[in-house]
DNA sequence: CCAGAATGATACAGACCTGTCTCTTCATTG
DNA sequence: CAATGAAGAGACAGGTCTGTATCATTCTGG
């Protein structure tokens, strides 16, 4: 609140907390949440610590707007996946694991922002946590929504299977070097949804 | 070497490096290695704290030393596995998707060690993390060889996908609840293995 | 030009963590 | 019994981390 209304007051002059978010963004899904102090942001974006404290309450709160950014990142994302076969819940689906594929090949990929999160930080009551998991049962959902739409025979099942692929592909892109592993995530999608989907249609 | 002689000398007292190392264990697996200090580790196995730098030269170390046990149980757990379908590599490939469903379903299940090791401790001089890859190294060629067994069509296309969909299932089962995981991902597997080696065979 | 808000720079407190050191206790062995 | 060596207990040093307080600077609006 007081925060935004500070931003608008200063007008279009230079992003304050912007680059806070930014650099916090970009150290903590490249080494870590805990492995990252907040002195190592404030030296890294040029900011002094106490405009630091003044925009977030603490570091757990600056964890929490980071990963709420990255939600709309995401879902944006996703957005712009599916908009390209409209209408076509099966070929959304295809889509969503081919472009993941590619996404875990790319030299910045780190994993799965939440899924670190949820690793790192265990405890129940850390509010960055709990934004971790609402994010996992929001593309739980949008997913069986797309296996419902496509006209899966059990779309709970297809929609478990599938969280299972995509989870495994953020975990495998990170640790281990599946090869090409696009191939191995968007033919294991394909081989789940046309299963489960009926060969026939489409 | 030192500490196994004198534990040897000492008999069959009582496991003294031992207390350490399952404390550690527990704890490193329950709560992440990071959120776990000496101090904790040794308040809670009741030990002095140079009894613990007397048989591990750092926490590092101790990390390693957990890691290495834990690979070490893994193995014996794929091993018991198979050994219930001899001579069935398709068989032994469905039942580790069926014992690692009921596992991820199991309320001590915490996900992976090595994956959650690997996930603290970005830091690729780290010896715990060189060890993590390793194992999912080892996992994966333990995998290839049950693929090609089996008579996989594409042995590293289908070993790809099944370390997708467990390293899936490592993270799907603490993150996330998928239900009746168990069924998710011994159904999965099925499909994948099944479409790679021809519906047809067994 | 001036008042006021936001920001930079820096020191500091309190907590925690790793690893070392000392001293004591206890058990085994000769 | 005496000697030896492992293990318990606790203090301590050095470092890091979060969060606060203080003071100087800059930028904006009137």
């Amino acid at each position: 609140m007081s925060e935004i209304e500070s931003a608008g007051t200063v007008g279009m002059r230079k992003p304050a907390r912007e680059r806070i978010l930014d650099t916090a963004a970009d150290l903590f899904y490249r080494e870590g949440i805990r492995a990252v102090g907040i002195d190592t942001i404030i030296a890294r974006s040029g900011v002094a610590k106490m405009s630091l404290y003044r925009n977030f309450a603490s570091k757990d709160d600056l964890v929490c707007a980071y990963l709420e950014r990255s939600m709309l990142q995401q879902a944006a994302w996703w957005d712009r996946v599916v908009a390209r076969h409209p209408g076509d819940p099966r070929a959304q689906m295809k889509a969503l694991f081919t472009a993941l594929g590619h996404w875990i090949d790319h030299p910045k990929f780190q994993g799965c922002p939440f899924t670190s999160a949820a690793a790192e930080l265990r405890d129940p009551a850390n509010p960055a946590r709990t934004l971790a998991l609402a994010h996992k049962r929001m593309v739980r959902e949008r997913l069986r929504a797309l296996a419902v739409a496509a006209g899966a025979a059990d779309p709970d099942r297809l929609c478990a299977q599938l969280q299972l692929l995509m989870e495994g592909a953020y975990a495998a892109g990170r640790a281990l070097d599946l090869g090409p592993g696009n191939q191995a995530v968007a033919s294991a999608a394909a081989a789940l949804i046309d299963g489960a989907c009926g060969e026939g249609r489409k």
